[in-house]
DNA sequence: AATAAATAGTACCGGTCGGTACAAAATAAA
DNA sequence: TTTATTTTGTACCGACCGGTACTATTTATT
């Protein structure tokens, strides 16, 4: 299953590490905000080295944000599977509040900042990223639908509704983060939210 | 006080009318999205014209900016001059949502959206846009201040705490109008954050 | 009619963009 | 040790980037 080649020169660096220096530049600088200077001298590898590995620009970009979404944004995933909505919705928020201040990473969520205007050029990248933040939202509906069903939560809001307000919000957070809130202050905003948020007994 | 020149050829194109033309492309494109190729078939005058008459394209796009918060974002100032806080509230959520997808212009919001990341070289601008929507939120904070104070508003949160979580829907509501989210659904979500937004009695 | 002032249009600047051709170098197989 | 295969590094490609020098043109003033 292992691809990697027996015979001819060895690669010179790690794929999964380069792919990763990768992410940190194209998260704080967005799809064409990023060159491929910046990639390769992020990486520690040669225009070549770079494209017989990702592709082009676009590729490697997609790689990336496949790399994102399962690891620095892993909360998502982690918090759909709670077994209650209001945990889950807690654990959305909360993760969403952690992961966008965490000073370790650029600030805010990568699959919402890094192509959201651009020149006709990257067009197809823009798509792409709305793509999987509507792919996002679904999930939250399908989740809600499920607490729905169970009673496990209890609002006149449809599921549809809800994804969307709770998209909107966690959305929101990933600006203030670029605003530069601090840890604190966003998890306020987050607890305001979910103490807030329909459906959810108060306690 | 008129700056029209009184001796030489006369500009062959309306100031301002020029600048709504850039307003739309660097509104849909971005700062770093648009060239100046972009700017210039649009506007329909050529590239000297264009640094005589603004400067440059970081000058032209902040003129572009005042001119984004004086019209199309115009529901703010409104907005903040509601008497109530609720009516405050409410045109601020049906403002945004409305601005937010209005087909005659590009969906979302100018300063959030056009340079969210970016190259280094358009750190500056990534940071006007930033020092605006402190600015933004920062009247919000006022506005709730006197709220609290006049007893308008009753709730424990904090003005701040407030004034970030009215920011954080709002910005995330643009993010949505990006995603292609239609007016109606969108004013769902504004209706929704209105009736669960924490001091405003319920009716 | 001559002059001065301001704009319009063309053509160009160095630099950088994403992407690639090509040859040297490093490995496994024969 | 030769051969085949793959990666490396350098050097380069045309296109476009933001920005400008220069000239022709259009106006008001003298």
């Amino acid at each position: 299953m292992s691809k990697s080649s027996c015979v001819g020169r060895p690669k010179s660096f790690d794929v999964d590490d380069v792919l990763e220096k990768a992410l940190a530049v194209f998260w704080a600088k967005g799809y064409e905000g990023t060159s491929l200077t910046d990639l390769t001298q992020a990486m520690g590898i040669n225009k070549p080295s770079l494209y017989s590995t990702f592709g082009n620009k676009e590729e490697l970009f997609i790689k990336v944000v496949d790399l994102y979404e399962q690891r620095p944004c892993g909360f998502f995933r982690a918090a759909l599977a709670e077994t209650t909505a209001k945990t889950m919705v807690a654990a959305m928020l909360n993760g969403a509040a952690q992961s966008f201040t965490d000073h370790s990473n650029p600030q805010g969520c990568m699959i919402i900042q890094s192509a959201l205007t651009g020149s006709d050029a990257s067009e197809s990248v823009k798509q792409a990223l709305i793509n999987r933040r509507l792919e996002h939202q679904n999930d939250l509906k399908k989740r809600f639908e499920a607490a729905l069903q169970q009673g496990d939560l209890t609002t006149d809001y449809s599921a549809d509704v809800l994804a969307q307000y709770l998209a909107t919000i966690i959305q929101g957070m990933t600006i203030q983060a670029t605003n530069g809130i601090t840890a604190a202050e966003l998890q306020c905003v987050a607890d305001l939210a979910l103490s807030h948020f329909p459906g959810l007994e108060r306690n």
